[in-house]
DNA sequence: GAAAGTTTGTTTAATGTTGAACAAATAGTA
DNA sequence: TACTATTTGTTCAACATTAAACAAACTTTC
């Protein structure tokens, strides 16, 4: 017999969706995982590339701002790239401490291949909702993480 | 200069709200699993206990449909607990097979004194939505997430 | 009842992730 | 200039996670 939490109306719907959402975000980025996994990438490879595709180059700071993870896993993430000839470093002339990251040509036409695929496989998994809905989930969800302090 | 995606106006879009579910989602547990970790939980952990509270007792196969972790990830994660005392095993005699997963005492108590803090900052985080959208997010978080085929 | 297939949980190797400690470069301040 | 603090990236140990191989218990089919 389950024991349930006692909570107020509006604590049980937080709940609920905080459950919903986390799920959601999960499991489709789970199944994508699986796909890339096919091309030997994990996700925050992808993302890495991905970054670099669309807003160029970027110190390694950066990119772990933009993809969410820790400075040492960006370093392992940068370093298995590059030993693929995908990414490539090269030093800040302007800080002696940074390192900039660019996608190579070989990484450029990796992602302009997979990326369509990928991008495909998001459309896909979103066509459950109609025009107004995708939009209307774009911004409840901006709003919800807008607390990018860690 | 952002070398920039071709993709039709519906493709960009879906990608936008993509992104931003997932940030949020991330950003949203990533701030809960550093609350956790001052009782030395992880996440997986603690939604074990969580589930186990609010669901009663249940196979490691059913906590990992759960939790979307795989199986040999549970058995790791739930050895932990029963080491900590806060879950134990029996056997179902109805399947030689399964393990019945239970909180201990010790574990009950232990989820009744944090999952309200827990709860708390969850609220915290969604506080940002008035009720209605609360509920329109989980809605269409529920609509895009229903998939649960791994 | 035996054989084949399925489900449940465990083990293992490989890898991703983190946090802390660290070094190097920069910025700020007296 | 020197002194301190901050920022950037690296290294390392600990741990979480996964996929694959496996064993044991069930189920199905003949």
């Amino acid at each position: 017999m389950p024991t349930h939490h006692k909570g107020s109306k509006k604590e049980k719907e937080t709940l609920n969706t905080f459950i919903k959402m986390t799920r959601a975000s999960e499991s489709i980025n789970h199944r994508l995982s699986r796909s890339l996994a096919c091309e030997n990438l994990t996700i925050s490879q992808f993302g890495i590339i991905e970054a670099l595709y669309h807003l160029g180059p970027q110190s390694q700071r950066e990119l772990g701002a933009k993809i969410l993870k820790t400075g040492g896993n960006i370093t392992l993430v940068v370093d298995n790239l590059e030993k693929r000839n995908l990414v490539s470093k090269s030093k800040n002339p302007n800080d002696g401490r940074a390192v900039i990251i660019t996608l190579t040509n070989e990484g450029q036409k990796f992602i302009e291949k997979y990326f369509p695929e990928h991008l495909n496989r998001i459309v896909e998994e979103f066509s459950v909702l109609t025009s107004e809905e995708l939009t209307e989930l774009g911004r409840l969800c901006k709003k919800v993480g807008i607390k990018e302090n860690n």
